[in-house]
DNA sequence: CTTTAATCGAGACGGTACGTCCCGTCTTCAG
DNA sequence: CTGAAGACGGGACGTACCGTCTCGATTAAAG
């Protein structure tokens, strides 16, 4: 698990008395995946995670303010998996990263737990930072890591301005991402390798020109 | 409103006994906006919206089967609003349209209610079906409008394929939808006529080469 | 079924329209202590009355009150059974009232309904009339024949007062029936012809002289 | 309050966790006869009691099974009222008896409480056990108390026959209590002096001995 | 070796909402 | 006007979880 686990995150711990136990943390974020994948969101109850983790509802609680914040945690560990093998070309760079999304959003906790707590989080304001942070940054980072690679290659021109620069990345991130996602839990259509292939086409002529004219 | 709208579109319904109140469905669904908007999808209760609709608790449960249903049909109503008005090139058509969708995922009562139940969706097949019909299809239906706009100036070419024309929709479809939401709800910023301007921009570029490549 | 079943005993009746159905009269009544062994007094609802009685709610409530007065007309009917054949003696006479009283609050549905509406009538006056006309007179009755039979044969001497007999009778009619349900009801115990002897004896003969044959 | 009033008597609790609170037994008790004197036995609500408790209704289901299950533990505690002073001698001691129980019979909250838990008991088997451990045993007590007294004075013989013994002790008792509930209830005239005096003529003497004195 | 202090499991606590059942009334249509 | 059908507003039900709070029992580092 990744360092920043309990909300504050490592609250003062003045030394003394019996240390947490780590197994603890892992159980419970295995059994938090357990469950999601087996009843749901919305009917995933504290006590159920902790009856399956077999470990006290007190337990739980003193580790993480509540449920959003336990699911976050406990999916976010899944996209450290993330990777962009280089596929020698900006465009089979995109298919790659299409479909490393898709992956991600065709397992069922990911799917469910996602859009859960991007709801929660809309008016939930630390959340929203925990997600980006434990999340989404985690995603953008392919894009950027794919944008770099296609400027080394050539293919697109090197960037002369770093607002501008941060501001197309935002927008090709959330088209990327948005797409995906749209297709795979709205539409609810498979995210397969003939989609990859057609969105690519699309965003990448569209890339093209929008570099030149910008 | 749309006829058919109850979970099972109207069983039957052989006569005999005090017939439905019509005026009973249009207060619970102003009320489910209501509450949406003052505590939230995740604190919205059915019971809070009886009191509020001045109607016993039965008579919700009578119509809609849980929470995520009724949630649907109370925001569904907000998708009729959705025009796409001539504005004279399909690039102002679909700046339009963005700037109209993200209208709406602005609003308090559609911005969290609409990613919750999507995320419900995920583990309840009916939902699902309910959400396609009474929510996506209607935001479709602007897409292609706007594409036999476009083909009727010239703008785009005619379709020579039913399929691959309603594939390429779908496409566009999830492409725009997706980049919006994700823009609105998981980056959290704001969608306003300069992003609008410059996803057009990257959208069109892609899909005149697209059109020329098919 | 006797007179004045409905609460106000014939409400005016100004003809025309269509006749009430005696059918449905009998029907409820029977439905009634089909249910009450069923499913007790306290689960017993009108509607499950209406539904067994293949009647509609509405005309339940348009010939009866409530549920007590439903079932205490439903038990009355039972009452009118009541009879005491001359055995030729004061203490079979007494031992056959006892047994008759047994026999009825043998059944399941008198069992049942009787403590119950003997409850409710405690903190509802008109039910207590109601049950004082339908039922407690109806058992009386038997202690005041058997009383004139005796003085006939010259077992008792006949009531120089009527006043104070009316106060005995009372008070003979309180302690056999009030044994009677007590034994059955309370201690649980079947009233045999054996209980029924010893009963007797005791009540004729006294406490001193049963201490003094034991 | 007697030890092992509970549904379970305390069933093998194995320690760990919080202790069930003792205070909260005694307010929901004394919460249950206020609730009884006010709004009576079918309209008393297990939401109401443990509001006027200040407890919650959840720690009011853990200990009890329901309704009928209260309410006879809560009148129970009033049965522990009860004693027998020596008043001198048998007929004055059985007086004693009548009159406290009628005592106890006139109080609200016993009064409609003990024949609707009778009626319930008509149809639930531990609902009948518990009454005769917690109430009707409380009561047979004080009868067998009597007649030791009396054998004491030499009023009565002592009993050569345990088994016979019993039996007559239960017959005095059913013919004691069930006179004094059925005047008290059914009959709804007041159990005072006057009344008890003549009970007990009828009950020492017998019949026969009060035809002849009349 | 103790002490000390925070942990652990267990489970009761005051609450809130659930979804169901029944109440007694009302509204419609059919005879 | 009656009767079946069934929706209506209302209220209580008994259950499930919530997040908090005692408990006694570990458990390890500090004294």
């Amino acid at each position: 698990m990744v360092a920043g686990m309990q909300s504050p995150p490592t609250p003062a711990h003045r030394p003394g008395g019996r240390p947490r136990s780590a197994a603890a943390d892992a159980a419970i974020l295995e059994a938090t995946r357990q469950v999601l994948v087996e009843i749901g969101w919305s009917k995933l109850t504290l006590g159920a995670v902790a009856t399956r983790a077999g470990v006290a509802k007190t337990t739980l609680y003193r580790r993480w303010a509540g449920k959003s914040e336990l699911v976050v945690d406990a999916v976010a560990e899944l996209f450290d998996e993330l990777e962009l093998p280089d596929r020698g070309s900006l465009a089979a760079d995109i298919e790659g990263v299409v479909l490393q999304f898709a992956l991600l959003l065709g397992r069922p906790e990911t799917k469910t737990a996602l859009m859960a707590v991007v709801a929660e989080s809309t008016t939930d304001e630390p959340l929203r930072h925990r997600i980006r942070a434990s999340i989404v940054d985690r995603q953008k980072r392919l894009v950027l890591a794919g944008r770099e690679r296609a400027q080394a290659r050539g293919e697109l021109p090197a960037e002369p301005d770093g607002v501008a620069a941060a501001r197309t990345a935002d927008l090709i991130f959330d088209v990327i991402a948005g797409a995906v996602v749209h297709r795979a839990l709205v539409s609810a259509e498979p995210v397969d390798e003939e989609w990859a292939r057609r969105f690519t086409l699309l965003l990448l002529d569209g890339l093209a020109a929008a570099a030149a004219t910008q």
